[in-house]
DNA sequence: TAGATTGTTAATCGATTAACAATC
DNA sequence: TAGATTGTTAATCGATTAACAATC
C-alpha cells in the first residue's frame, strides 16, 4: 500500500483553496490557473500544484483547472461531500456564536446537540436547539450518527468533557479551551486558541519596535 | 545586528508554554523541567529548550526553570508585559463572544471599542461597551492608543473593514472572516478560521475510514 | 562525587521552491 | 506551430531531533 503522508499544512491550504474556488464558482468563473489560486489565497503557484498532486491530476496542461470540478474534488478530499453532525458542549457566548456561525453550515457542518451542565442554561434555546443536560448526549450521538464534538467550555472543565465525549463514541474533537487535553490513541483532536494568534501579533509589534532602537 | 529569525511555530508554542506556566504558578509549583513542560503541552523536551534558546538562557543546569521567572520572561517576549487595547468590528454573535471572552482579559487584552455599520446594532450594549458607528473609530483609536484590530464581520465586508482600520492607523489585524485580505506592506495580519481545523478532522476521519478498505 | 538537566551543535527530517519536460 | 500551464523531479531551505558537553 502506498502510504503517502500528507502534510497537515497541505490539508489546511486545501480547505482554503476549496473556499476560494466556491467564491470563483459563485462569480461564474469557470477556469482558473494555479497562479490565480496562489494569488487569491496568498501562497506560491508551485505550492498549489504540489498540494493538489498528493491526490491526483486535476488540471489540463496549457489550460488550468475547471473551477467547478476542482471545487468538488477538493471538497471530496476533505470529506465535505457529506454532511457532518456536530455535538457542542458549552452553551456560553462562544457556544452561542458557534451555533449560529454561517461558516459551518455552508461547509456541510450542522450542530445537532448543545449540552451544558449549568442548570440555568439547560432548557434554553440556541437557534433551533434546546440546551440539554450532559446525560442526553449518548442518545443524541446515536440518533444523528455524530462523530465529532466541539468543546466550548472553560479550561478547567474541558478534560472532563472530552473524556465523556470519547466514552460516548466521538472520534474527533475540536477544542476551543486553551488547555492541552489528554486523549486515548486514535482520537483526533485539534485546538483553536483564540488568543494565540493575537500573541503572535503582539510579539511581532514588539519586535518591530525593537528594531527601531 | 544579529538578525535571528524566530520561526512562527516557536512563537505559537511560547504562547502555549506561557499559559501552562501560569497554571503551574497558580498551583504553587515553583520549579519545572523542559521535560515537564513538554509533557504538559505535548511537544518534545528538546523543542522546549530550543524555543527558549532563541531568546536567552532562562534555566539552571541540573535543576530546571523557575516557574515564576520563566512565566514572566515568556510573557515579556510575547509583549504581554503591557496591556493591549483592541478595536473590534462586527457586533454579531462572534463579536459578542469575543467581547466577553475571558481568555483575552487574562492575557492583558482589552476590547475598547466595538463597531458595526448595522443601524439595528449601533447603540446597543455589549458587556460595558456601546456599539458605535464606524465613523467613531478614529477617535477611539486615538483615545486608547490602539494598534490592533479584530475583524468579526462576514467575508464580503472584511476587506472594506481592514482598509478602514489601516487608514486609521491600526498596525495589526486579527481576522475571523474566512477570506484572504490584501494589506499594505508592514501591516501584520493573522487569520483565525473557525472551520479549517474542523475540515482537518473530517479529512482525517475520511482517511482513517479509507484505510479499513 | 553522582545524578540531573540545561544549552547548543550537528544530524536528520520534511516541506517549499525552482525548474523544466510534458502536453494542451 | 507558438504560447501557456500543468505535473513532477531535484535542489534548497528551514525546522525538529538526538546527542552530549557544561554545569548545577
Amino acid at each position: 500500500m502506498k502510504t503517502l503522508r500528507v502534510p497537515e499544512a497541505t490539508v489546511t491550504r486545501l480547505s482554503v483553496y476549496s473556499r476560494f474556488l466556491e467564491r470563483l464558482d459563485r462569480n461564474g468563473i469557470t477556469t482558473v490557473s494555479s497562479g490565480e489560486i496562489a494569488e487569491g489565497v496568498g501562497v506560491s503557484p508551485a505550492q498549489v500544484r504540489k498540494d493538489l498532486a498528493y491526490f491526483g491530476e486535476f488540471g489540463t496542461r496549457g489550460v488550468g483547472y475547471n473551477v467547478k470540478d476542482l471545487m468538488r474534488y477538493t471538497k471530496k478530499i476533505l470529506g465535505l461531500d457529506q454532511n457532518w453532525p456536530l455535538i457542542l458542549v458549552g452553551a456560553g457566548n462562544l457556544g452561542y456564536a458557534l451555533c449560529t456561525y454561517k461558516g459551518f453550515n455552508s461547509r456541510g457542518f450542522q450542530i445537532v446537540g448543545v449540552f451544558d451542565n449549568d442548570l440555568t442554561k439547560i432548557g434554553k434555546k440556541i437557534a433551533e436547539l434546546e440546551v440539554l443536560p450532559m446525560e442526553k448526549m449518548p442518545e443524541v450521538i446515536e440518533k444523528h450518527g455524530a462523530r465529532i464534538g466541539i468543546v466550548a467550555v472553560p479550561p478547567r472543565a474541558a478534560q472532563e468533557v472530552v473524556d465523556y465525549m470519547v466514552k460516548n463514541g466521538l472520534e474527533a474533537i475540536l477544542n476551543f479551551a486553551p488547555v492541552a487535553l489528554n486523549l486515548p490513541e486514535g482520537i483526533e483532536i485539534r485546538n483553536v486558541d483564540l488568543s494565540v494568534k493575537l500573541e503572535i501579533l503582539t510579539f511581532n509589534l514588539g519586535f518591530k519596535s525593537a528594531q527601531h532602537l
